[in-house]
DNA sequence: CCTTACAGGTACGTTACCGTACTGAAATAA
DNA sequence: TTATTTCAGTACGGTAACGTACCTGTAAGG
């Protein structure tokens, strides 16, 4: 649990945006916790325990149909929450979510969350708000798998995963960031190999370091960067925090 | 204008759910409208300044990026309505929606639609099920457009419109076909050729018909349904109207 | 330490789809 | 009717990405 006093260290976008009388529902209902990779958020079909807010750290939101294909939908990271659904009034998961980069933050109770957006209507709109900036990203996601190259893809989720950490290195495999893109691991290898000969990254076992963003950002192009804006837009037109 | 005797009539599903005493909240902003091909109903980063609730035809909605990239992100017919942004409380399109096959409906202006759903909870919560639903067809769009085959891709959409409309008869050109599943007009072309020739549709200039849906269905395989299902589930499980 | 597992590099034949573009047929306009 | 536009059929070389697989170096575990 958080007490007003402590809201100072918080860092989610969320969590700051929350005005300060509506705190009560939300605050004290929060429970720190660490996440580590791989650690499982939610499961699709399964009911929705808590939503996580997280501080550090990036989540993916995977959609999976019954033959087991599967591709990532959605990142979510100290800008969001997880548990879009709670919002939307449903208290299932649709898709598979867990930490592709560990992390930690604080989670609510599926209750105390819904209670709040029941009772305050500043909490729904801002929650509203995160639900349709997600939605624009999985919107766009749409678009890069239809339309970009593997490489654009690649430059795409490196951005988006550099948006969220706090160091350049992001310590990922080939092989998840693979199953992220819906590409085979073989394809990702030669892809970061490119990147690295053109001095956007450096790599080891296990991690790569963006060194040159603007690099990434170029190969990217306009695949990247529209669920971004929409976001700020989202939250700079509302009232603040 | 439709008075309360009057929803016998209505074929959309979300105005079939509006619980009775309700209804005085839209029912009298509603005016009927006929849609022909093509014709818009949102444009990118513009104010939303009706909801359409369809009781024939289709929308596409496409998402569009600076660079002019453009793919299907979600289908509407009867079953929904056009403005999600509104319900999230945004005001302004995201993507470019319009009519993909003619057809008529109601309109409710925006400003009537926000009241509705600001006042009456059972309309905030019918409305959040419809977004939520709609995302969920969005997240399943981005894991076609990045895992199935085109004919798959094709398949999907085509059982998609044949959900939406009261004949066989799906009038579109491949063009536009190609558009919407981001893939070139002629690929489109050969793989309604190979349905034509397994007896799954027939067609003639700028229309196809389906005569085996059954067909269809086992090329789309599992990237057809769970949207379909999912919308069943949130509709079905809340409360009748 | 040695063993085992995992991550990553590389290769090769295969395939789906692309860009482009030409053609004829069907619908529409003059 | 004739002219014009739109739509569909087809072709062909090119390429991005696939499935598969093997091999090596790095890290972790006994």
């Amino acid at each position: 649990m958080l007490e007003a006093h402590a809201r100072a260290g918080i860092r989610n976008r969320l969590l700051q945006k929350i005005p300060l009388e509506s705190w009560d529902l939300i605050g004290p209902y929060l429970e720190a916790v660490e996440l580590k990779d791989r650690q499982v958020i939610e499961v699709p079909h399964r009911p929705i325990t808590h939503s996580y807010f997280l501080e550090t750290g990036v989540a993916s939101v995977v959609a999976v149909d019954s033959e087991d294909h599967r591709i990532e939908v959605g990142v979510i990271g100290y800008e969001g929450m997880t548990g879009v659904p709670l919002i939307m009034g449903d208290d299932r998961a649709q898709h598979s979510t867990y930490m592709q980069i560990s992390g930690g933050g604080h989670r609510i109770p599926k209750d105390a969350l819904c209670k709040a957006i029941a009772t305050s209507e500043a909490m729904r709109t801002l929650m509203l708000k995160w639900a349709q900036g997600f939605m624009i990203q999985t919107a766009h996601t749409a678009l890069a798998n239809g339309r970009a190259r593997l490489e654009q893809r690649l430059a795409r989720w490196l951005l988006m995963a550099h948006d969220r950490l706090t160091s350049n290195a992001v310590p990922l495999t080939h092989e998840f960031l693979a199953v992220m893109l819906g590409v085979r691991r073989a394809g990702v290898t030669v892809a970061i190999h490119s990147f690295e000969q053109r001095g956007f990254v450096t790599t080891r076992r296990g991690q790569l370091t963006v060194v040159n963003r603007g690099g990434i950002e170029q190969v990217a192009g306009s695949f990247y960067g529209t669920p971004e804006a929409e976001l700020k837009r989202l939250f700079d037109s509302g009232a603040p925090a």
